[in-house]
DNA sequence: TGGGCAAACATGTATATACATAATAATCCG
DNA sequence: CGGATTATTATGTATATACATGTTTGCCCA
């Protein structure tokens, strides 16, 4: 998205007031200059201008008032990007051989605890998938799967032993929400084995819910072992221009 | 920022094209409509349509090719924001009472470790804090601080046996870029003790290096006790218009 | 003095227009 | 027939213009 190379004069300007801003020199409350004035500074029309602070203004550096004037936002909140690749391309890009097992395959009625996780009201049908994910021969993520029959029939046709069921979902559902919970825990007796860990070790837990047009898709457990596990988010204000 | 009720013709475009894509209506790939089919179907100039489809491309929804057309991306990785606010905040929002304690306050120079921490090549002094912050009278959050006194010499003065650091920090450094790093811990005797928890808890540890037009500016480890902690991300595809 | 009205001001939104650019489609000619 | 050239097409960027909208300022008059 980002070229790093785009002389328009769009991004000349956008750059040159970003810079301001992030560097300090515009510090947090500060009046940048109207848009006629700004238009005037880069000799450009007032529209280029109004484009250019609109952008800043939706990326939250900026925060705009009628007649005021527009204003270097204060950081409030820091948002950080996770970005939640397929466990296999995780494995891939630490360079190590990866390798898919599934461990189960139920479908079943939803049980109490299927409707919590799943936000459901009523009842319905999931497929409860358990998995587990290698890297260079070694348990690498351990994963618990439901998957919400009433809104993915087609996946009572597929029986994953081959690959695993999130790249399958992501190619079905098209768009989505999903909210994540990231946590600790220690491990239990059966994770632990599982994991080839050893009792009690922390593990780093990672719980998905998905919803597509038509209702909760899908909610997944990845256990992360031990201490080796960290998940990266890295975070520039302004990113995305 | 997203009022909800904004009844522009921008907006209501937006929405529905957006719609379409959500529900999957418009598949990932899907080539929708010209410019000029969008303007005459909505009533609307091209430079109107243009302006919509421009922010779908920059929110990640569309890619646009010259003479093609814009067409549904692909939905490759899941990017989930999560906000960090500070500890207070976090602690309030819980409907929790909140207190504060500087347990360190030491100058010196920065170890080969602290070197690490901060990403520093040359030596430089360094401020190392402690601090625990508590909810509801328990301890709720152990924060562990290195303050980079080459960028923010102003620290020095400053006690901080009242107020945290970061609330401090944030009000002095205007902007910058940060690092993250999430992961689980079993907790060591010394942790255990201050966090008021048995040996070998799983704790939920968050470390973070901030960055300042000057260079390195903080590094601060967040180490939340046991299991009762969960950092939430929701993911939305297109948030944020 | 103060309440209310009007002017001005800055941004917000939308249009018509123009030309640049990139990729494809059509054509021409050896 | 096939490679090179030209035309067409759709997007990309920028401008000038117009009017709407929400604030502030100041003025007028009771």
């Amino acid at each position: 998205m980002t070229n790093g190379k785009e002389a328009t004069l769009h991004h000349r300007i956008l750059s040159d007031i970003e810079g301001r801003i992030v560097s300090g020199e515009w510090p947090p409350g500060y009046r940048l200059p109207f848009e006629v004035d700004l238009a005037v500074q880069y000799g450009c029309s007032r529209m280029t201008a109004n484009k250019v602070l609109t952008h800043l203004a939706r990326a939250g550096l900026i925060e705009r008032r009628k007649k005021s004037g527009s204003f270097v936002s204060q950081p409030v909140t820091q948002a950080a990007v996770l970005e939640i690749h397929s466990i296999e391309a995780e494995v891939r890009s630490l360079k190590l051989p990866y390798s898919y097992r599934l461990e189960r395959r139920v479908r079943r009625e939803a049980s109490p605890i299927d409707r919590q996780h799943l936000e459901l009201t009523e009842t319905a049908s999931v497929l409860d998938l358990v998995c587990l994910h290698h890297a260079g021969g070694r348990p690498f993520c351990l994963e618990e799967r439901l998957i919400n029959l009433m809104t993915v029939p087609e996946a009572e046709g597929e029986d994953f032993s081959k690959s695993a069921p999130g790249t399958w979902l992501i190619s079905q559902i098209p768009w989505n929400t999903a909210e994540h919970r990231i946590y600790a825990q220690s491990s239990s007796a059966e994770v632990a084995k599982t994991l080839d860990i050893s009792r009690n070790a922390a593990c780093l837990v990672v719980e998905r819910r998905t919803w597509g047009s038509d209702g909760p898709v899908t909610f997944v457990r990845f256990t992360y072992p031990g201490e080796r596990h960290a998940l990266v988010a890295r975070f520039t204000p302004g990113a995305g221009s």
